[in-house]
DNA sequence: CACCACCCCTGGACGC
DNA sequence: TGCGTCCAGGGGTGGT
């Protein structure tokens, strides 16, 4: 459920929070959540999943680190310290909670967890797991490891950087959306958003989107994420910021999750399918 | 290379 | 009330 604003939120708060702070101890409950270097590729098999609680490094998980800066590309945060970046991916249920409490909550499904020298702790928490942690030695190594396979991010996506994407691509222009080899960030939720405010039907093939419609589906994709940033991101199940607030964006929300439900613009019936192996919702009226 | 199906995982919604 | 079933979905992998 994490995209784009959901982790730009909680990088604007952990930014407030923990830079100049310095990590005094890490723990990892669940060694298969992280991969270091020097790992296997692809990270550690389930089988290590049941080792007990354990230190890990003192080099990862940014233990002894000064927080020097949060940043965040599509969908993935990186928390960067004095000798070493944590890049941190929520997946689907990721949560990264802040807790300033001396009793620990009995939350489940904690996987790590930071203490900072003023007391705060931040927890790592993700019940599915389909996110997961990754230390490197510096941002440029993280860079080269990770984000250069993803797209420009879609929050600062320029018309042009969209027609590229799309460029010479038969694929649904959905599909194309949540490639984030293509563009960095855009998930299901704002996908269908973007394409509504924008008139354009999510099974159009990418190719076939006019001059116009890029410049247009862009700018739509632009402003759907910074609003939903605005409005602290879309809270539908697990999304929360690391103080434990809800965000309001999902009021908006005009096409995600309404299949069968009147359009809010023509109150004509908004039509769910599959596309992408996604559920996806429009306007068969406003969306040619 | 482009694209798709499948799989990972858990909790919540829903039907009986 | 309780149990079973289905669904949500980011992204990696392997197949076409």
């Amino acid at each position: 459920m994490p995209e784009l604003p959901e982790v730009e939120t909680i990088r604007l708060a952990l930014e407030q929070r923990l830079i100049g702070r310095r990590v005094t101890s890490a723990r990892l409950h669940r060694r298969d959540m992280l991969v270091a270097p020097g790992d296997p590729p692809g990270g550690f098999s389930r089988a290590h999943s049941d080792a007990p609680p354990k230190r890990v490094r003192r080099a990862d998980l940014l233990q002894g680190a000064r927080i020097t800066e949060l940043r965040r590309l599509g969908k993935q945060l990186a928390i960067v310290g004095e000798n070493s970046v944590l890049c941190v991916h929520l997946g689907m249920s990721g949560q990264l909670l802040l807790a300033t409490d001396k009793k620990p909550e009995p939350l489940g499904h904690v996987h790590a967890e930071w203490r900072f020298d003023d007391g705060a702790r931040l927890l790592f928490r993700d019940p599915r797991r389909f996110g997961g942690l990754w230390t490197f030695a510096s941002l440029q190594a993280l860079r080269e490891a990770r984000w250069s396979r993803l797209g420009p991010d879609g929050l600062s996506l320029t018309a042009d950087q969209l027609r590229v994407a799309l460029a010479g691509s038969r694929r649904p222009v959905k599909g194309a959306l949540l490639d984030q080899k293509l563009i960095a960030g855009v998930g299901n939720i704002y996908a269908d958003e973007a394409l509504f405010a924008a008139g354009v039907h999510p099974s159009r093939p990418a190719c076939s989107l006019t001059s116009p419609e890029s410049t247009r589906l862009a700018r739509e994709i632009r402003v759907v994420l910074a609003r939903a940033i605005k409005a602290k991101g879309s809270s539908l199940r697990d999304h929360m910021t690391p103080d434990g607030a809800r965000g309001a964006f999902q009021l908006a929300h005009k096409v995600y999750g309404r299949g069968g439900q009147p359009c809010r613009v023509c109150g004509g019936k908004l039509q769910a399918e599959q596309i992408a192996q996604r559920t996806t919702v429009s306007c068969p009226a406003c969306q040619r």
